[in-house]
DNA sequence: AATACAAGTAACTTACAGGTAACCAGTTTT
DNA sequence: AAAACTGGTTACCTGTAAGTTACTTGTATT
């Protein structure tokens, strides 16, 4: 069981919950409208370790936000991409962002320094 | 130095330093428009302790997002309300809202467990 | 003289998201 | 026969958000 907190009466935590992390939104948003390989996303977010984004892709399939397309080659080669649900998040993370840019950009820099 | 993975080039993770902690979204909507006093807000968010309660709302005071006023009174009076930058984000709540409603709300369930 | 009230603070603990480094399989290239 | 390629897995470690419990302050009430 974990432990959040009654996600019936807190739907924002619930979203919060898929999106909060420190790579989800970064991660579907570089898969975007492509179909993109796990090698690929690795480059386009060098900072993050094969099995973090190895665990956020399985995460992210789980909850249906992306689908991941296994081709039986030699070397193996997988693709990703989002879902029509998961696409539907982009316009969200996109508002995110310009929230975050017009209210924060100087503020945050001080924060954290 | 917060381990916060280059602001510049992700602003939804921007924003999600704010917003996405577990209480924050909770407390802002709490708050609305209305002008509430620490111990109202305890007993709307019975789940949260007054140790913590306290913490964010410092956080959230530092980011302009809410403004405390301290009545010179005994026993203390204090009351928090939202500042307009605060204001702006309900709207956006709401939308994260929504979307956990449509798209997770049968999903998670079966996640949670 | 004890207790309640509001709005916290202090000290300590815990859970878990995220990080690191090494390793695997099966084929192709050097 | 060693190394490289791809898409991971395994085992282990760490930092920090969040939680718990007890305490404080100055008056008023019982």
């Amino acid at each position: 069981m974990r432990a959040i907190t009654n996600p019936y009466q807190c739907p924002v935590t619930r979203t919060m919950s898929i999106i909060g992390g420190k790579w989800k939104p970064i991660i579907l948003n570089c898969i975007g409208e492509k179909s993109i390989r796990f090698g690929k996303l690795n480059q386009l977010i060098p900072a993050i370790s094969n099995k973090v984004l190895s665990n956020e892709l399985k995460e992210l399939e789980e909850l249906s936000l992306i689908e991941r397309e296994e081709f039986k080659e030699l070397p193996p080669r997988v693709e990703y991409r989002l879902t029509r649900s998961g696409k539907s998040l982009i316009p969200l993370l996109h508002e995110l962002a310009n929230w975050g840019n017009t209210n924060l950009a100087k503020k945050i820099e001080k924060t954290i320094q």
